[in-house]
DNA sequence: TATATTACTGACCGGTCAGTCAGTAACTGA
DNA sequence: TCAGTTACTGACTGACCGGTCAGTAATATA
């Protein structure tokens, strides 16, 4: 915007500027742009310089090596949202179900929806090439987020507004679908013809786990009809009903 | 297993044999496991004709480039499965709840829980960097696949036994937990401390799903209590009702 | 204006990897 | 056994990228 593609000297206009404050966030913001749009490895530190207006050996000054910069990125766009909704939660004094429900769509609105949310798919993706980095994001988003959401989950349970459920697995079952709707995005949506409704998706999956959840008679006012959700997951059936598939199975090779 | 480590001329040992026949199979093999450890940018063909017993050279000879290998393990792993299933599916003559249930079940012993599941992380992970794979993959397996259990679905309904719904946003809602249940495996399975029990899971997973398709009240015999999923989709309520976060935004910068 | 300070640059290094190809040796057929 | 065929090898090329550092120029200070 500011550099001048013409041969004239152009008297007063230096060829870089100190901006000492403004670097990192500079750099942060081409950073994730960068990392979500190219993934961890696929980011060239050269191109989030660029981006960020200044040269790679500037990003070194700020920044330690490759794997810190994305900390830093995560620990800026991605945790804040985590504790804030972990503090609106806390002094929450609502129906269980309206407030796993607030959960669930700012997730949506706040990350999911967002360019932040393109990061989740990248440490998915790329967990085996980076174990270091699956740690740190599991340990700093993922159990957080997770543990917010069964502490909802569980304060239903105790005030008699959903039936009892193995919370942790709950949780995860809750949170696929969610994580499912962004990855998509940042995937196949681009290359994807008939994209999906988001606000049909996410009204169905509430809906659908609120009814799996809700306690089975005099209960909470959270839903209307009772609906059992798994309580026979004790009960393991025999899987696999379909016909003729006996003997069948992954091919070698 | 047959090269020697030792100086002796160990006079009837080849240093290699013309294995033209098992070639392809041999690399398909070394490149499903190595895409599916290491993911498609993170995979080296000098490492895939390692694990096949030859050298990179080799693997020119039987596969055109990297792209063209990759395709052929798809080709190979992960096609055949879908046209085994919708075969079955297509003579299935039982309820359709119990179909869908075996489509589910398939799906995770034979693809999922496989190795070859690894291949859904790695196509979802490296899209944006390789929009060729991802179309290719979308139109080979993703498209079937969904076309599968949406033909399932539908049949449900035209049998009266499945309430009517969307069946494209169904099929899409059904899948997320499932596909989230394979990249869980392959990406923070190893270094997650509480593992998911995957029969709970699935379990828990088809009969929240199986109640909030039932046919409203006569219908089908599929589940035993009747239980309204989203019928009222079209009818949007307003969103987010957690107390304080009216002013809340995706932080800039 | 002169000097000191330091934010910033960009050429460079070492290492990696997809893809190539001239050469080698395992097989084949007479 | 010997020449012909071809499956196979592995050194090489060129491009790429994370990280370094000697030098440069914008700014502060006197």
């Amino acid at each position: 915007m500011s550099r001048l593609a013409v041969e004239v000297p152009a008297a007063a206009a230096p060829r870089w500027e100190r901006r000492k404050q403004d670097r990192p966030s500079q750099l942060l913001a081409a950073g994730l742009d960068l990392f979500v749009e190219r993934g961890y490895a696929g980011t060239r530190l050269d191109d989030v310089a660029a981006r960020a207006g200044v040269s790679k050996g500037t990003l070194y000054l700020y920044f330690a090596n490759k794997e810190e910069l994305f900390k830093a990125v995560v620990r800026e766009s991605v945790v804040p949202l985590i504790t804030a909704a972990a503090g609106r939660a806390e002094s929450y004094d609502g129906s269980s179900a309206d407030l796993l429900r607030g959960l669930v769509m700012s997730w949506w609105r706040d990350y999911g929806n967002t360019q932040a949310g393109g990061i989740t798919k990248l440490v998915t993706a790329e967990s085996s090439n980076f174990p270091e980095i699956a740690g740190f994001f599991l340990a700093e988003v993922i159990e957080p987020w997770h543990s917010l959401l069964g502490s909802a989950v569980a304060r239903g349970i105790a005030r008699g507004e959903f039936r009892p459920v193995d919370v942790p697995t709950f949780v995860q079952m809750l949170a696929a679908p969610l994580v499912m709707l962004s990855m998509w995005k940042f995937s196949f949506g681009p290359c994807c013809q008939r994209p999906v409704d988001h606000d049909l998706y996410l009204d169905t999956l509430i809906e659908t786990m609120l009814r799996g959840l809700a306690a089975p008679a005099a209960g909470g006012a959270a839903t209307k009809r009772a609906a059992g959700g798994a309580e026979r997951r004790a009960a393991r059936r025999p899987v696999a009903r379909l016909s003729g598939d006996k003997k069948q199975r992954a091919p070698r090779q």
